[in-house]
RNA sequence: CGGAGUAUAGCUCAGCCUGGUAGAGCGCUUGCUUCGGGAGCAAGAGGUCGUUGGUUCGAAUCCAGCUACUCCGACCA
């Protein structure tokens, strides 16, 4: 993309409104405006972020088993009322009436509505497990709307749905997300930690949080230190093996937010291994047995003949969200430092003086090499000063930079910045191009 | 939903207390000079001061209603 073209409405100074620093970010990087309050039109550069956050939860969620599939947002009030949650759910719930009189509602989950097209084709134990999601917008009428996209009233979710024919089979499903999650937090460069969160009415163990750690996190949180360096287990486990190893070297240690927490049992622990911190929910997973399934009779068949509800289970993320939480949780006073696995460009390219031939010459050079080899590449071609550019560059957190100057070119070199290491080499251009080209592979 | 605020140029704000017909910085346009860390000079464009009503000879300024937004708290992916 040529900057000349694009559309990059960045700020100088942060409107007044904005209070943590990826909210203050967002706006400043151009990513995002505000329409409505917790309602955002996003601008290119945070879409793109958001497409790729999107698109690393599906690939993630196709690994473990899962089927997309996409929902509307807009439901019947008719079908809220089969599960006893239109009059439950109160005013977080945004009710419309259509033309005909007929209520609606714009979603803030989907259960009922899965549950509805399940029990419509599913009759039997055969055709299980089944795990259906999609990522769709929601809209919950929040009391208070803040923190930017962290915590707005319209918000890009994905909710992924599990069905089973009994309890073990459901918990080997839950192993399956509880996986897929730590894999698809790992890959945007978060150390996401399960916690474990209330389970309501169905009790168990089997509803955990996972959280990222950030100083501006909406909850405090404790758990054992080492889960925050544990890593993930990858792509490469037997998914409808025995997951139950990786899940249970995760629950074994203390893990959990403020509501849930157990001071004795934090005390237990060593001193050194203690960790008090704040915050962010990124997921949610849970299961919840029959709780709509036996109420709206999605019913299944096992093996013995007999006719039993499904076993269900909502595995939720942020999508929306994540991209304030990957922010928060990386940045600097210059701007946002973004893991190359969700950064909107890859790399840019950086004229240094548009008005010189040999620079531009330079300049296509690199961009037409790094767009052919499908790299998103960003190609600043504007007549900016330099100090503006770097600003900007620093400020959108572009994880690359080939700066290209005259003054490096008369001695045959460009530079290669990197936003986050903060270092700057000089090389030949293709020695710039090549790292850049064989560093995405990494 | 309780409490507290704010609303003036694209953004950040001043002006309001003490009514007299709107300003600064940044951004934007044009020109010249600049050009490796958010340039300088010059000339411009841009606002029915959120909205409705009231007081007044006169309202951005005082009063009331409405709307929107923000903050603190309680609640949430």
């Amino acid at each position: 993309m040529r900057l000349t073209r694009y559309f990059l409405p960045a700020l100088k100074e942060a409107p007044a409104d904005a209070q943590i620093i990826s909210h203050q970010l967002m706006l400043r990087a151009g990513m995002i405006r505000q329409e409505a309050a917790g309602i955002y039109a996003w601008l290119p550069l945070g879409f793109r972020v958001l497409k790729k956050v999107e698109k690393i939860v599906r690939e993630e969620m196709d690994r473990a088993g899962a089927v997309e599939l996409l929902m509307p947002t807009l439901q019947l009030a008719d079908l809220w009322r089969e599960s006893g949650r239109y009059d439950a759910y109160g005013p977080e719930m945004l009710r419309i009436k259509d033309r005909h009189e007929r209520e609606l509602l714009y979603g803030p989950t989907n259960e009922e509505m899965i549950t509805e097209i399940f029990r419509a084709y599913v009759k039997s134990y055969k055709d299980l497990p089944l795990n259906l999601y999609h990522q769709q917008w929601k809209f919950r009428d929040e009391r208070r709307p803040r923190f930017g996209v962290m915590r707005g009233r319209e918000f890009l979710m994905k909710d992924a749905y599990s069905f089973d024919i009994d309890e073990v089979n459901a918990r080997k499903a839950y192993n399956r997300m509880f996986v897929a999650y730590l894999n698809l937090f790992a890959r945007m460069g978060l150390k996401a930690v399960p916690m474990r969160a209330d389970t309501g009415p169905i009790g168990g163990d089997l509803s955990h949080e996972f959280i990222v750690l950030a100083e501006t996190g909406e909850s405090q949180v404790f758990c054992h230190s080492d889960l925050v360096e544990m890593g993930a287990p990858g792509p490469d486990v037997d998914w409808y093996g025995d997951l139950q190893l990786h899940v249970d070297k995760r629950t074994s240690l203390y893990a959990a937010t403020e509501e849930m927490h157990d001071a004795a049992a934090f005390d237990a622990l060593p001193e050194e291994k203690k960790l008090s911190a704040r915050g962010i929910e990124v997921g949610h997973i849970f299961y919840f047995g029959t709780k709509y399934s036996a109420p709206m009779n999605a019913m299944v068949t096992g093996p013995d003949g007999k006719q039993v509800p499904a076993q269900m289970g909502s595995y939720g993320v942020g999508v929306s969200r994540l991209v304030g939480a990957i922010i928060e949780a990386s940045h600097d006073e210059k701007g946002v430092i973004w893991p190359a696995a969700v950064a909107p460009f890859e790399v840019a390219v950086v004229s240094l003086r548009a008005d010189d031939a040999d620079v531009t010459a330079a300049c296509e050079t690199a961009y037409g090499q790094l767009i052919k080899a499908g790299v998103d590449a960003l190609y600043d071609d504007t007549p900016e000063r330099p100090g503006a550019k770097f600003s900007t560059m620093e400020l959108i957190g572009v994880p690359e930079l080939i700066v290209i100057g005259p003054k490096g070119l008369k001695t045959g070199v460009v530079e290669l910045r990197n936003r986050k290491a903060g270092t700057t080499e000089e090389m030949s251009l293709e020695a710039a191009i090549n790292r850049c080209l064989a560093g995405r592979k990494a």
